[in-house]
DNA sequence: CTGTTAGCGCTTTCAT
DNA sequence: ATGAAAGCGCTAACAG
């Protein structure tokens, strides 16, 4: 009755084959739904499997066929908060075809290169490397024997596909959003510099002000992606020009600690100030007072692409090269348009 | 020179016996390191599997001990913050002993049992059954082939064994630390009482004071694990009963919303009012003003702890069964404690 | 010390 | 429509 032979040998084809009085070949197909094979002698079969609680050893099948049915998921940190929605995204769209092996190298190319290994050993069928930065990373190089799709962090070599969000678009895309709201002396506060994603959204920020015929209001400040940062940032902001009336934050971190400020400080949000984060951590995003216009990556969408892709990869279709930068999209909250 | 063979077929121990001129049993000899090979022929074969970049076929292995070195790991929700730690604490005991398996089944019992399927038929040598919340959860049952562990979420088998936070443990240790700061007119506000764990930490908080001769100040308020509840919540406390002077909170997001309470009323923290959050979640808890005391469930020790157990049941070891509960610690910051 | 042989569980010709 | 046999890559037993 229960489904699985109690704690002993597994159960095998041949057990199911024996209980159905017929040869491992046919219970083979049988179980395959292959088509040569009569109608009550599968129906025999199916029901000693079931009776029996068989599942087939996909080792032993990935031993014949080449396919393991099996992706390797290489990721720096798994912590992070980028990461993991990424992940999600991925293990969502195998949606049971393919299964995931989870691999987290702390960031060290000693335990990437094991484990690396360890994915080869088990014959995964394609690899998935996600960073934590969209900072281009090392390539795992050109000599693997598996198609390899690299996430969020590109690869530093152009000959691989890389999949990232386009941080560029991003900065432009808030910017645009606060000059539709009216706002035209736009300070910007970010986070770590030698990211670069504060450097490309800052880019697309200045392109699409250029484009307004503005310009930031004073120098960008950069330092880290911290609450704390945007509090004395904004404060230090505030008293150099009085006159902003929009600040673009480089995540929905610095955007709180902005917010906090300019309410310590008697700045009204979004009358006097509006403010954008970046990110969309819904977390932070929807308990600020007001809630937190923000930019979102899109990230589950980036990890289902990259599943999508390597499907097609292992499918033997040409993926391409090169890094794909991955539309963004503005999520608007009370801290840049005020509720009615 | 490249360490893999090109995109070919994959390099077989028959390659690397042809290499070295020897049998592919005198190969495997000399790449597992067993005593019976001259030292010279050993070297041969590692020379030649290292030109060719041969990495053994872990499925075929598998096939043949039983063991297949890969464990599953069963969550209910990636995206949760729970699970995260949790599961890169178990990803890193298994220091590329073992290999993780990752399944999302998204809450959903039909897509949790395809997975289970999919585990059993990749023969992993155990599962880890990682829940969102500490409520306990069905069990996978007693006829499963392989050693389970459940994680955070509890089964509600008592035959099953499983590991989770002390709640209990929590909820005293937090107003035992209020205590000791002096505090005597403690409230408590909560989250969704339907959770096991905002009852538990209850009831450890009550124990605690009881213990002390105290009560709580009020009832104890529930409503959401969000910091705009916990901004009510303290709104309405501090009207009710002026003379608090400690609010224990059921997460560290209720805690960031009385904080903000707090300072819009006037009352200032550690001083007048000592708060203490729970969950430890750094981001939240080290970026207020002032930094926040909260209660650690040391997650990822709970991680490597499930991978230290399914390691001694997959040797075959007893690991017993029913519900451990696992230690918490208090992380004390400015909340509670003013800064010298 | 080395090679030969058998077999893990499964799929796939190829006969029957 | 069914079954016998070969073989995927590897290891373990047993001979030599």
């Amino acid at each position: 009755m229960g489904v699985f032979e109690g704690s002993g040998r597994a159960v095998t084809l041949n057990d199911v084959a024996e209980r159905a009085c017929v040869s491992v070949a046919t219970a083979s197909k049988a179980l395959n739904g292959r088509k040569d094979v009569a109608a009550l002698t599968r129906a025999r079969v199916l029901e000693a499997a079931n009776a029996l609680g068989f599942s087939p050893n996909l080792m032993a099948r990935g031993l014949l066929g080449g396919r393991t049915g099996t992706v390797g998921l290489l990721t720096g940190d798994l912590e992070g908060r980028f990461v993991i929605p990424i992940l999600a995204g991925a293990e969502d769209a195998f949606a049971g075809q393919l299964n995931v092996f989870l691999c987290d190298a702390r960031g060290d190319a000693i335990r990437e290169q094991h484990h690396l290994k360890a994915l080869l050993s088990r014959r995964v069928d394609g690899i998935i490397v996600v960073g934590r930065q969209t900072d281009p990373r090392p390539s795992l190089g050109q000599e693997l024997p598996v198609p390899v799709v690299y996430v969020y962090a590109p690869s530093d070599d152009p000959r691989d596909l890389s999949l990232t969000p386009d941080n560029r678009a991003g900065g432009r895309q808030a910017v645009e959003h606060l000059i539709a709201c009216g706002r035209v002396r736009i300070a910007h506060i970010s986070g770590d510099p030698s990211y670069a994603a504060a450097r490309d959204r800052l880019a697309g920020a200045r392109a699409a002000l250029a484009e307004a015929g503005l310009e930031l209001v004073g120098d960008p400040l950069f330092s880290t992606w911290s609450e704390g940062w945007g509090r004395d940032a904004a404060a230090m902001l505030f008293q150099r020009h009085r006159d902003i009336d929009a600040v673009f934050c480089g995540s929905d971190q610095i955007a709180r600690g902005v917010l906090d400020s300019a309410r310590d400080l008697g700045h009204r949000v979004p009358d006097d100030l509006a403010v954008i984060g970046y990110d969309n951590w819904e977390v932070l995003a929807t308990n600020s007072r007001p809630e937190l216009t923000s930019i979102d990556a899109n990230l589950e969408q980036l990890g289902r692409e990259a599943a999508r892709t390597i499907f097609e990869a292992i499918d033997g279709d040409d993926i391409g090269q090169g890094v794909r930068f991955l539309p963004v999209r503005l999520v608007i909250r009370g801290s840049t348009i005020a509720r009615r």
